[in-house]
DNA sequence: AGCACGCCGACT
DNA sequence: GTCGGCGTGCTC
């Protein structure tokens, strides 16, 4: 019998099945989507790998074995399978990256190289020890003297490749003892024995007979206490498995369903209907902020578990938004499972492996979620639709959308999409009956109304107060909703702008050395760092080019924002939410606890604070800089624009007081902010699709970006020259092609860059001719280009 | 990706 | 002469 197998070896040559030989006692039990550990290539280094699938025969010459099988039940389903193939396809990637990407890391293998002696008269390099791990030793410099060895065959390279999984276990204390036996060594330890004595008594005095270790050390019993029991036959000591459970310390509160609207039923009428049906139909949500589109959600689960099935629902990113992630374990309890990045990589894998026993039958989670294995999925919700980190933004280049659209066709179930600002391209879709649209027009909560929402001309302003953050205007309101016991939300939005370094003398910006970036500062860990490469240097005191030590730093903005805020009212409390404030673990949620119980006035934050937070007590948003982000070189600036002050102003008012937003701007004329003024997503999106089409971009067109790197750039901008002329001439006069240009930051990692983007209505041999350019560009020998293909790119940066 | 093989320039 | 630099081809 043979395995066929997809090894861990990312790249274009080996992204295919090798065949091994499986091991007699393995026969049995192998099994398509288990992980195995196999030697490739050469030196026979042992690589993780994938099996896919079985031959009874197979006339290869020569065939390795497979090395050790790591799991006793697939980790990859037929179902996850095949949607890698889909995977594969659509974005251009290899199976193995795909195959990756829908598992924890937990279940990858980390590789290792040892140096063995071979011979005795080698024994002397060795210290006595076994092996030597290669790396040591190339850090040594020793590496000349083993290759040597290693050619007069006295050593040789041993390769280890070990699976990260771990299983988290708790030392446990069980009393073997009765409870006659119990008394009759009490009566008789000796006086001396006072520790030993304490342990017994404990152990008389509880009903229970297992304790965790950890339990008995807070009533001072000590681990060597139990040590002592154990060889005297009182106690074992065993190890259970347990949960790492990111929960265990939340105090959560049981909450039932709560009574819909007239429209709220319709829509959870509507997708239940489909999920009876085993419709995989794919609904548009689109409901305005504060329309409760979330009990939407939460009722549609319930109702699908009731039938038996599971559900899924992605978020953008749970950890910012805490309140979600409670109000589904209030609702669903231990059946739901919570996927997100700011778990550990441990409790990532656990809650990974209550879903794939059936243990948790909701999922909630960020993107990579969507490839919970779930079986038997009766609904799968998208919230918050058009938010970009949906797309995956380093390959394999998915769209969670994509993801859960093709496993809503495979459960035969249907897909909620819901947002309060949908993507254009969705809305564009839900327009020509492709999605369903479900309409939420009314605020949930009886008697809670949009906010009203008012435009300052930060122009007309200039200079009069002192600051160029607040308006006079602003600041009023502040005071005046502060006093009434009542709270403010205030925006600093910070798209496109990332803090960094500049001298005030001669105007130069510290960068990156191997990219053409500027560094980034992180007050954090005191360092300037480029966010592509990961270069880091201290933060200096003096300007690199002319020594000046008139340094300006560009922070986040919020430190300035919080220190002018309290020159203007100096008795407000502020709590100030950004990257410093919630760089450790529960600190967000902290942040949030501490504004829910009135601790502070005012939450001043970027971006992060404009998304689902729901207090009833905030009455003002302000924004405190709505044109950042308008101007950047993006076809999508004026989406992201609206929809970013659309969601925060929709945190204003939503409880029974009347809420107020306040939008300061440069251009109060232009029409992503007026239309948020009105808080009117469909005239928005008349306008905006206006304005695609005349420039011809999605959802008129479909677009994709083809980038070319090389650590030469006219090698680099050669090849996508190359890419350009063959593109050209396979596609048909309805589709344009913008470029080839270099990007707009040219020099990353010491590559440079070359892109293009290809915008076409309707082209079917696009995708095909587009992987015989992938493997020309390869077989060229172009050694060190990389091409890479990206799909509906989200960012043209 | 990463390993071995093989072909050239810079040393003992 | 040989050590080790990197370009090339291949991995069941």
């Amino acid at each position: 019998m043979f395995a066929e197998v997809i090894v861990d070896v990312p790249a274009f040559q080996t992204d295919m099945p090798y065949t091994y030989r499986i091991p007699k006692e393995f026969e049995q039990d192998l099994m398509c989507g288990m992980r195995v550990h196999v030697p490739f290539g050469n030196g026979n280094r042992l690589i993780m790998g994938f099996v896919v699938g079985f031959q009874d025969e197979c006339d290869l010459e020569e065939i390795k074995e497979i090395q050790e099988v790591l799991d006793i039940a697939p980790v990859l389903n037929e179902e996850l399978l095949s949607l890698a193939d889909f995977m594969k396809n659509s974005t251009f990637s290899f199976k193995i990256s795909c195959m990756q990407t829908m598992l924890p890391a937990m279940l990858k293998s980390k590789y290792e190289k040892f140096i063995i002696p071979t011979d005795e008269s080698a024994s002397e390099y060795f210290n006595g020890k076994p092996d030597l791990s290669f790396k040591e030793v190339q850090e040594n410099g020793q590496l000349p003297l083993f290759l040597r060895l290693r050619k007069e065959g006295l050593v040789d390279l041993k390769y280890l490749a070990t699976s990260k999984e771990t299983i988290k276990t708790e030392r446990m204390v069980r009393l073997l003892l009765s409870s006659e036996e119990l008394s009759k060594e009490l009566a008789n330890v000796r006086v001396s024995a006072k520790q030993q004595k304490r342990l017994l008594e404990f152990f008389s005095e509880n009903e229970r007979t297992i304790f965790s270790a950890k339990e008995l050390s807070t009533e001072g019993i000590s681990s060597s206490t139990l040590k002592t029991a154990q060889d005297k036959k009182w106690v074992e000591i065993f190890a259970q498995e347990v949960r790492r459970n990111p929960f265990k310390d939340a105090k959560i509160l049981p909450t039932s369903a709560m009574k819909l609207n007239a429209e709220q039923k319709i829509a959870t009428e509507k997708i239940l209907q489909a999920a009876d049906e085993e419709n995989s139909k794919v609904f548009l949500l689109e409901g305005i902020t504060g329309s409760g589109k979330t009990e939407v959600y939460l009722q549609v689960i319930a109702n699908v578990l009731e039938q038996g099935k599971t559900a899924m629902m992605l978020v953008p990113e749970i950890s910012l938004t805490p309140q979600m992630a409670s109000r589904f374990k209030s609702r669903f309890g231990d059946d739901v499972a919570v996927l997100h990045s700011a778990l550990s990589m441990g409790e990532k894998y656990d809650e990974w492996r209550r879903v794939e026993a059936g243990k948790a039958k909701v999922v909630v989670g960020a993107r990579s979620a969507v490839f919970a294995p779930l079986e038997n999925i009766g609904v799968i919700i998208i919230d918050e639709e058009h938010e970009a980190v949906y797309k995956q933004d380093n390959a394999p280049r998915y769209h969670a959308r994509d993801i859960a659209i093709w496993r809503g066709i495979y459960h035969h179930c249907p897909v909620v999409l819901g947002s309060a600002t949908p993507s254009l391209e969705s809305r564009a879709r839900a327009y020509k009956n492709v999605y369903e649209l479900l309409l939420l027009t009314q605020r949930a909560v009886n008697g809670a109304q949009l906010p009203n929402v008012e435009v300052v001309d930060f122009r007309e302003e200039f200079g009069q107060s002192g600051t160029n953050i607040y308006t006079k205007r602003l600041l009023e309101r502040i005071s005046e909703v502060t006093s009434k016991g009542e709270q403010a939300v205030l925006l600093l939005n910070r798209r496109g702008f990332s803090s960094f370094m500049l001298c005030r003398d001669c105007g130069f910006v510290l960068k990156c050395p191997n990219c053409d970036i500027s560094l980034t500062l992180h007050m954090d860990t005191k360092t300037m760092r480029c966010h592509y490469c990961g270069h880091e240097e201290g933060i200096p005191n003096s300007c690199g080019n002319c020594n000046s030590k008139r340094i300006r730093y560009y922070g986040t903005g919020t430190q300035k924002a919080e220190q002018e805020l309290l020159e203007h009212l100096p008795h407000l409390r502020i709590l100030r939410m950004d990257v410093d404030t919630t760089r450790k673990k529960g600190a967000h949620e902290k942040l949030l606890e501490r504004f829910g119980n009135k601790e502070a006035d005012v939450l001043l934050g970027t971006q992060m604070i404009a998304k689902g937070l729901d207090f009833e007590n905030v009455t003002l948003v302000g924004v405190l800089n709505a044109d950042t982000g308008l101007n950047l070189p993006d076809f999508r600036a004026s989406e992201r624009t609206f929809q970013l002050l659309t969601q925060v102003a929709g945190r204003a008012g939503r409880g029974q007081k009347q809420g107020e937003v306040l939008i300061q701007t440069y251009n109060p004329t232009h029409y992503a902010i007026e239309y948020a003024k009105k808080q009117d997503y469909e005239d928005f999106y008349r306008k905006e699709m206006g304005l695609r089409h005349l420039a011809g971009y999605p959802p008129f067109y479909f677009t994709v970006q083809i980038t070319a790197s090389h650590k030469e750039e006219n090698l680099a901008s050669k090849a996508m020259y190359e890419i350009f002329l063959r593109i050209k001439q396979s596609l048909s006069d309805t589709a344009t092609v913008l470029g080839p240009s270099p990007k707009s930051i040219a020099r990353v990692n010491n590559q440079y860059f070359y892109q293009l983007l290809i915008k076409y209505k309707k082209e079917e041999r696009l995708e095909i001719v587009l992987k015989e350019i992938l493997e020309e560009m390869q077989q060229e020998s172009l050694r060190g280009l990389t091409i890479s293909i990206d799909r509906e790119p989200l960012s043209f940066m």
